[in-house]
DNA sequence: CCCACCCTTGCACGGCTTTGCAAACTTCTT
DNA sequence: AAGAAGTTTGCAAAGCCGTGCAAGGGTGGG
């Protein structure tokens, strides 16, 4: 490869006519130097355009300032927006976001966290996937922080993201109830994470308390051609169901299109539609889906706050709500 | 901040009985080592938890294996799969993708090269905003590759990567034609980038050659909400456009939903529409949107296979095809 | 005017790896 | 069995920055 010829503190120092190290303090904040003299290397520097180089700085102080994204399916728009909220609050918190895309294999999270050990990195944040148990133990014995977003895994010392799925399942539940719908469905991937089969089980669960059945479906990735298969699947039952309840908001989407151009119903009044994570499309006027918020800004807050705070604690839980927003793919009272 | 104990190739050294530089060849591809000694190592070293530290490895050879992603708008389907694309790409090559997002406040692609710098980023990849000229400069004196995505520029040294927009303009005009319209609309935001303000001067051009005229408005950001508006706008005038050229899909789709909704227009029947990108979205049932294809794989794939390369070369300019793809949004001949 | 103290600065070392070079060890040939 | 050729291995330096320590310079007070 090409010989990249950085410019040294040293160069830099000769320059300005001081020593290495009042280079160094010039650019260390909180350092003792002489106002003049941090002048004088400033505009050194930026006549020869030195940085700092961030390898060895990391080095020095064990601490790289990098922090390692493990993601999946970031295409997908509530991967992406969230990557985008963590990348802008870690950038303001003076980090610096590092990606480790893990689509297909899964032993590529395992794969994700070791290169963030080789990178030094400060912190890791796991959007997908699930760390194998030693994984994260060598990650914490490291002094690495991690968090875990949305992946209900009962690991130890790491921050644990999750959403407060107590009550949505009753308020799905209650609003097809008051939208006069009897027969209920659950549109399910196959995916199988944790958070998604939580959502399943909890509404079916809600369901029975009312003394209502719920059909469930499940098919291929959790997606919006998916959502269409389900709508084929579940609107050509006998008994059609007249409402249902998608994993997520892209599967409702696709369930939504199907039903309505491949079996002309009518959403709202032949169908209710409720989906979960609340993404831009969701509100865009062909769907107006009713849907729960995933509160993105505050999971991104809340991962870089703990990972910016001194006392590492103990392995913390956190439980973020996922207010109810109510368009018209759910008939109102 | 906690101390990190990672541990060295030092104590890896001492518990296989065996050099650090032994050690340090084990991990080296490549490098002149007995398989036995390496076997010794390498059980040594997943004993110990050992990581090569890349930090240091990127010190000492002058490479760090990172590749620096500066982008904007990372939320946004186009540009979330370009990410996606690239990152998966850089792995693949063996580097890693450090991401800067420069939301708002222009100045900041600057800081994000600089950020790139101090990181010892072998490569520099923006997806998004102008780099000022020096510190183009700067990246590429400190032998920094560079690769520009869509910013039509004139910058020496860098690689950039451009749509051939020579036919587009042509294609949509032909396509308006054949359909029976005549009254020609182009919707562009307000942003100004070179790639969108091409689309546009190139699509008035061509219809003038067939002796039409365009009706342009131009409003906000790039996207669903700006649609929304440039319809309400462009479909209350006089003249009603019978054909409009969304500058992007997500304008585009807005502009059909306030179309349907807002005006009760039958798309294609009232009003064809074309859009630019290809996101996911546009292939849904509620739009089917024709429109034409980022080639998103092949963009990643030549960004990526430039920086692996081994001759600089001069300021290459590289131009990739969009295709046309014929949706149901245009009413056929 | 001198002393004491504080701020500033330079020196040298530490942190972790890669790599050129030379020594040591194999192995094969004659 | 000895020498030559080729591997393998260890040593030491280099690459860059941060920081403890001690010395230098300056200032204020007595």
């Amino acid at each position: 490869m090409s010989d990249k010829i950085f410019v040294s503190a040293e160069e830099v120092a000769r320059k300005a006519g001081v020593s290495r190290s009042a280079v160094s303090r010039a650019f260390t904040a909180g350092a003792s130097i002489a106002p003049e003299t941090r002048r004088k290397v400033m505009e050194a520097a930026e006549a020869l355009g030195y940085h700092v180089n961030h390898l060895a700085r990391g080095l020095m102080r064990n601490e790289s300032g990098i922090v390692c994204l493990v993601v999946s399916d970031m295409g997908t728009p509530y991967r992406s927006a969230l990557i985008k909220a963590l990348t802008q609050q870690l950038q303001n918190a003076g980090k610096i976001a590092m990606i480790v895309n893990t689509d297909r294999s899964d032993e590529r999270v395992d794969m994700a966290l070791r290169q963030a050990i080789r990178y030094r990195a400060d912190a890791s944040i796991v959007l997908s996937g699930m760390p194998d148990k030693s994984l994260v133990d060598l990650c914490v014995r490291n002094g690495q922080r991690l968090v875990l977003i949305n992946r209900d895994d009962e690991h130890q010392g790491p921050l644990r993201i999750n959403l407060d799925d107590d009550d949505t399942a009753q308020s799905v539940v209650t609003a097809f109830l008051r939208a006069g719908c009897r027969r209920l469905a659950f549109a399910n991937s196959e995916a199988g994470t944790p958070s998604l089969m939580t959502r399943e089980v909890g509404f079916v669960a809600a369901a029975r308390e009312q003394g209502l059945d719920v059909t469930v479906e499940r098919f291929g990735p959790t997606g919006y051609e998916s959502g269409k298969v389900l709508a084929q699947r579940l609107m050509t039952r006998r008994e059609r169901p007249d409402a249902v309840f998608c994993v997520t908001d892209l599967v409702a989407l696709g369930f939504m299109d199907a039903a309505r151009h491949q079996f002309s119903l009518s959403i709202p009044d032949d169908l209710c539609v409720v989906g979960f994570d609340d993404i831009p499309q969701a509100a865009w006027s062909s769907y107006e889906l009713t849907t729960f918020a995933q509160p993105i800004e505050e999971i991104a807050a809340a991962a870089v706050a703990w990972l910016m705070s001194d006392d590492v604690g103990q392995s913390q839980s956190l439980r973020l709500n996922a207010p109810f927003v109510w368009r018209r793919s759910v008939r109102s009272a």
